[in-house]
DNA sequence: ATTATGACCGAAG
DNA sequence: GCTTCGGCCATAA
């Protein structure tokens, strides 16, 4: 396959309310330091019924960039109660889902 | 084979 | 808090 693929049939499994971070799916892939080419990777994915790539964010909280627009990005997680303040996801580390 | 680009990261100022 | 910078990986030209 490839590394689009990998990624996208992982991030499947975040849950609702819960989110993960580029570096984090990098490493949960066995390659700590592609992170960037995950980013890569989720925007090439054209299907947005059944890939959250929106659960996806920075390592710092930002919630980083979005095919259909950061804002939309917002609008999708907040739709999931998830706090975002000055463009940054409050409690990260509750947020985050543990693979 | 080389170069440029991008939904990133960590450290440093 | 913020910005800048070098480093990293995959893909496309």
């Amino acid at each position: 396959m490839g590394l689009n693929t990998e990624v996208w049939n992982l991030i499947k499994k975040i849950p609702r309310g819960k989110v993960s971070t580029y570096g984090t799916i990098a490493r949960a892939l066995g390659k700590p330091l592609a992170a960037r080419a995950v980013g890569n990777a989720l925007n090439k994915n054209k299907d947005f019924a059944k890939i959250p790539c929106y659960r996806v964010v920075r390592s710092d909280g930002r919630v980083g960039g979005y095919a259909l627009g950061e804002r939309k990005k917002i609008e999708k997680l907040r739709g999931e109660k998830i706090k975002i303040v000055k463009g940054k996801v409050e409690n990260l580390k509750k947020c985050l889902y543990k693979f």
